[in-house]
DNA sequence: CTCATAATTAGAATAATTCTAAATTAACAC
DNA sequence: GTGTTAATTTAGAATTATTCTAATTATGAG
């Protein structure tokens, strides 16, 4: 059914953001493509950037980016977030985790933010319709 | 020397937060204290929320999010952000964790984001230039 | 109570993203 | 190769989220 073409386009975007470690913004992306590819339009960047999204091959580093979402500080919690609803749950037990020495040596590591991705109680069956963004 | 003053907003916008575990926006939060006092502004909401953020008292839940970054998904990795300069790095090593057994009946838990905050070696000494975000 | 200055306000300005409608192009059948 | 069709791209307008500006108000120190 859903058919879909390779474009220059796509392949320019794709081709980028393999060999890129540095998180890039749509506009970053929009910039580096156009050096090779000048005619290369900002709509397309985000429509494509969306499309791959969809597609898997390329993930958001943060969740639900439009907006900003606000909590109060008071506990240290982490969160957990419904691909099926999008509804984000706070999580106030303990999550364990083992960071490897190598890593606490190349960093200095203050704290750490756990996002866990699912389905919830209401949504558990449910086929996935929200991306899984931001892992 | 910093001094700060108590107003009505303020503490209409720190109620409605600590009574809530919705993750609202900053829309939402306008839309909620304006039905209490209608003469409060977005402008004092977005003012607000960034004052709390500085105090502490409030965070955001995600990175940046004013502009969405971008990621090939190849692999399962993590994140490291710098407090200081803002860089993110890539995790490539396995970080272990143990979810509590009640989290995992609570919820069917598919995958996993973690971030590591800090400073990277080029920052660390420095002091800390970045609100604590997103933790 | 007075005063200095912090905070609020409305509305303009900016920035990021999406939408629209027309033009182009890849893929596929023949 | 040619023609057809639907997918994709495009420029620019529109929308949305956030910040800025400059004038006004009100908190808290003395």
């Amino acid at each position: 059914m859903s058919t879909f073409k390779q474009t220059y386009q796509r392949k320019a975007i794709m081709d980028y953001l393999k060999g890129n470690r540095d998180h890039p913004t749509a506009e970053d992306i929009y910039r580096a493509v156009n050096k090779g590819n000048p005619s290369i339009s900002l709509a397309t960047v985000y429509n494509t950037l969306n499309f791959l999204k969809k597609k898997g091959l390329v993930s958001e580093l943060s969740v639900n980016s439009t907006k900003r979402r606000f909590d109060t500080n008071n506990t240290n919690h982490h969160h957990f977030i419904c691909l099926s609803c999008g509804n984000v749950h706070d999580i106030e037990e303990d999550i364990g985790l083992s960071i490897p020495k190598a890593l606490r040596d190349q960093f200095e590591i203050l704290s750490v933010r756990i996002d866990l991705y699912g389905r919830c109680k209401g949504c558990s069956g449910k086929s996935q319709d929200l991306p899984l963004e931001g892992i």
